[in-house]
DNA sequence: ACCAGCGGGACTCCCCGTTGAT
DNA sequence: ATCAACGGGGAGTCCCGCTGGT
């Protein structure tokens, strides 16, 4: 599973690989940070390419699609970054409510640090894209199928049964987006504290239950 | 069970407030809708306007501060809407278990009405906005704690503990806005049925067990 | 000479005169102060209703013509303050030289206790208005002709010949000007001072010889 | 005396800078115009931009300060051009008096040919700024402190003493400001005339004193 | 008669995302 | 792979009538 979306971005520059960020990986990591403070709608590109420092023709050069196929890759990337973070989670708590637990930790920590101005990504593109927007949303369903899917399949192996753990998954996904919500507007980490504990405990019951 | 929902659209008492909305009212719908669809970010000032057939100057009348104000109110008012559905599906249903199921059924239909175009409004201008965004950020957190604060007497009055209550409560909300957004990119209210069919059971046996 | 132009502004309220400055007078006052400080386009009649705290509808009421017409209105009032500067001076010193200074003088003390913020309104009209603003011209021409008139006579009272008495007059309304204005953006009083000694050495040398 | 005036707009030589006047000269030409005609707060960018017919992003590359830095390289410009016919002036008259006759005779031509539109740039500007402004106000200072500078030594070569000299020179900028001011809203040239005559005596006694 | 306010559009300046020539 | 050009909105707010209350 998981086997499409193979080895997103490193598609050019075969040898110069890992020479500094490269302009193409600073607008991208630029576009990400701004999506997460300030949504799609809430960027100028000048900012964006100033804040890369990038002239402004680069960025047709490397994104022919504009702003929206930056903002694709950007997503993208981000599901990396979230993939990663539960991998290594996963690695260190066996069980995966250990595992949510240090997630949701992982993010409040994250969330705290930028004075409460990061949020979501994948939420702040989500509910500003109309079903016009054919591309971000392809890019965003996909992106929150990788991973309710990864998080579904950690369930399963704990002996949840293949829909009750799916339907987990998209409880754990929405809360946590919904939980990075209401502390970001609040200004403080309790409701991503209360809403995982609540979470965890059923968590706990129903695997051991199964 | 299902009863002949006597109410539906409340709209007009036969003489008093009939009068036609008022151009202020209309302005607070056509935000309201556009936030919904696309965030604050997302909408123009003019399309609002003609939306609403109303001229230029008659926003900054209404509306001293601008767009902002307009969707501080808005905000307002989505809230006064939540909550009276909240309502309706507390008289109707007395175990906040089927009240829970009927709300989220209720979005769920809502969501799907509008062909998945329309979000939460709350949650859209929440992940817009920044932490400098002053007025919009205490209208969104108002409105959150308002909200958690209705679902969490509710909860208390069923036997769960204060914090337990609120707790809870927190995770509703998060779940709500978590589901509504990852239905509203696939296209389909599967992420909600999942959402609501875990939380549900699981917030029947922590009552049950209280 | 002078004579039209009678009593300009006590046309209404046979009695209630002196009781308050009345919105009407307010409103003048208020724009006259903001013509010294930004000319006719930098203001907006919203500004000015505030600093005269009157409400919208009452300009329309004593002024059918709208803001030109307040306008021209300050623009009278304007000249009546300097006719009656330059009346002080002129009993006060009878050599049209020493009033002169005096009269410089006291522009200079005037404007730099507004910290150079204030200039004359009637330059700074003039310089805004077209051929096209014949309501605004009218009042300019006029304004700038009464002055020059007043000086003049005063001048040939000297002994000057009639056209030098009027060239003069003119030259001495341009100085005053282009004085005050090069003062004023330069922040301090050297250009008048400057001006002021020179014009007032030639005019006494001129009268000398008549 | 009057030679044949052998350059009298030297714009095009055949092919070097022939290459038409750029989308920044004609957006400064403009500028300057309007700044003549009705000053910075009554011309509109659109009217600018069509004048010169540039397309509205333009303005803000060429410019990134926007209207106001447009017009402080326009202020520039237009002190360019008054030195340049001061030069010219005083290379074809020896004699200061003779060269300031010919200055205002050329600028009541000026005025005259434009039907009374055209004032002085910096004079406008300077009316309209106020202390706040102070990218325009430094722009201005620096411009007529150019001015007076450029005719002190003039004056000075003449055998004036140096005070003197720079007193003279601040008086003859006010003279001609304050001269085009009053003949501009009296739509005829007596007030440059007449005010030439007096100075140009007043100069010529000083001089021949000195 | 005087005042108040809602309504009405036409602009204001700014700046955005994008494309061609260079 | 850079810079000039391109228009089309972005929000804002201007100045002005009308229509009702007093």
């Amino acid at each position: 599973m998981t086997p499409p979306r193979p080895d997103v971005t490193p598609t050019l520059t075969p040898a110069a690989e890992a020479e500094a960020p490269g302009t193409r990986e600073r607008l991208i990591a630029a576009m990400l940070e701004a999506l997460r403070r300030r949504g799609l709608h809430g960027v100028g590109l000048s900012e964006l390419l100033a804040r890369a420092d990038a002239p402004k023709g680069v960025l047709y050069h490397h994104f022919p699609g504009g702003k929206t196929e930056l903002a694709v890759v950007a997503i993208r990337s981000a599901v990396d970054q979230v993939l990663a973070g539960l991998d290594r989670a996963l690695v260190r708590y066996p069980h995966p409510a250990d595992a949510l637990t240090a997630w949701m930790g992982g993010a409040q920590k994250f969330l705290a640090d930028s004075g409460f101005e990061r949020g979501c990504p994948l939420a702040t593109v989500a509910l500003e894209s109309t079903p016009q927007d054919t591309a971000l949303r392809a890019a965003l369903h996909d992106a929150f199928a990788t991973l309710r899917e990864r998080l579904g399949l950690t369930l399963a192996a704990c002996g949840l049964p293949p829909e009750g753990a799916r339907a987990w998954a998209t409880l754990m996904v929405a809360a946590y987006e919904g939980a990075l919500l209401q502390s970001r507007v609040a200004g403080d980490t309790t409701a991503m504290r209360d809403t995982a504990d609540v979470l965890v405990a059923a968590l706990r019951a129903q695997i051991d239950l199964a």
